[in-house]
DNA sequence: CGATAGTCGTTAAAGATTTCACATACTTGG
DNA sequence: CCAAGTATGTGAAATCTTTAACGACTATCG
């Protein structure tokens, strides 16, 4: 099982989540089957390169009628651990932080943010979004296991709180802070960077007029 | 010059903004020179990529010396167009529209958040890191040239609202939301989806373990 | 001034991803 | 049960991106 799943490209891998949420919406609005076509126009995906990606998990499909979506959905499930809830805590609790914390993507997710950190005394005590605040001197000691986190402090600070989190034990941080932090080679980190996201859209307006040749991207 | 820059990789454009900052960064701390290594330790992207970016705009390094700071800086400066500031609009004023307002990016960026709508009357009026927000209903009247929207509503509304940018003359839209929007095909549409960068994020940390093996990713 | 170490720009190779196009097989309606 | 219509799964091609490797040139130190 493993072995299938180390051959899917990055690529794919990074399309799953985005496919899951929308055999999600399906289903709930009650279809049992959707094409490839239909599924592109919903996710802005090339319809061939929606059939590649699922073609690595086997054949899904049946041929002249799609896919089915219930069938799918269950797949998918499994495939992205739905069943077991992943925890997370977030560090920074500031206006990012808080926009995380009441955004409950534990809807469809299974990602649960369980314990929050700030540096700031008046936050800590307190709950956000039914999330509980600690000081962030707390963090070894309150961590318990949790293997994902999500930072969200001023730059100035990632590189030490990300050095904390690697020693408590952290397997992977999606940050959030222009800045690029450096951890050991086993654990991983995902930068999202606000900042350059928004530049680059720019750059792209000036420099890459589109017309009938429009192709959306990533993330 | 245009016929220069549309040959620039997209991977390479999205990397830019990332450059830019960094060179920054050095720029301040007074460094006069950088080579492509140190700057790769900093930005997390291998050496010869950098080198191979950096030559699409031809020969902008010495051999032997590396890249002089601020000439390069100037040159980027330029070609990411720093010299004209973007005016940009902010549309629902939450929790993460509120990190945005906040979120000082003209500092480096040279692009500017101008005003704000949202659909809530008490939100209308205020001032949130300095922006006026105004009422979404009128959205039209307001937005007054503004070419680019960052879209943090809920995603119900995203469709909604992104038709109405579309026939006020946006041509660029940054969507925090879920949904995954329909425009014409001159507007260009940058998704980021926080809960699938987490999920994926997740996905990578199961399926993908990596060891002496690590490499960083976009965004 | 010559030797040594450093660094770019680029050629070429490898790797990853997308897209085309079509044989194949299923569905549907009469 | 057949014919027409649909839609998958995939081989092959095209495209895009990264990486290795190295020749050419620069800086520096003794």
């Amino acid at each position: 099982m493993d072995i299938e799943q180390t051959k899917i490209p990055q690529a794919t891998a990074k399309r799953l989540p985005l496919y899951y949420r929308f055999l999600n919406n399906l289903h709930t609005q009650g279809k049992l089957r959707v094409s490839s076509k239909e599924l592109s126009e919903a996710v802005k995906v090339d319809s061939a390169t929606i059939r590649r990606d699922f073609s690595y998990f086997g054949a899904l499909g049946k041929k002249g009628y799609g896919y089915n979506v219930e069938y799918l959905l269950s797949f998918f499930r499994k495939t992205l651990d739905q069943d077991e809830t992943t925890r997370v805590a977030l560090i920074g609790v500031g206006n990012l932080g808080t926009a995380f914390l009441n955004y409950n993507f534990m809807k469809n997710n299974n990602t649960k943010i369980e314990i929050a950190f700030d540096a700031n005394e008046e936050r800590v005590g307190t709950e956000v979004g039914g999330v509980d605040v600690e000081h962030i001197d707390h963090l070894e000691e309150k961590l318990g296991g949790i293997s994902v986190a999500i930072l969200t402090v001023p730059s100035s600070a990632a590189q030490g709180i990300a050095d904390r989190l690697v020693k408590a034990g952290i397997s992977g941080i999606l940050n959030f802070t222009p800045a690029r932090i450096s951890v050991p080679s086993d654990v991983r980190v995902h930068h999202i960077d606000l900042a350059i996201e928004l530049q680059a859209l720019v750059y792209f307006l000036k420099h890459y007029p589109l017309d009938e040749e429009n192709i959306e991207e990533e993330e």
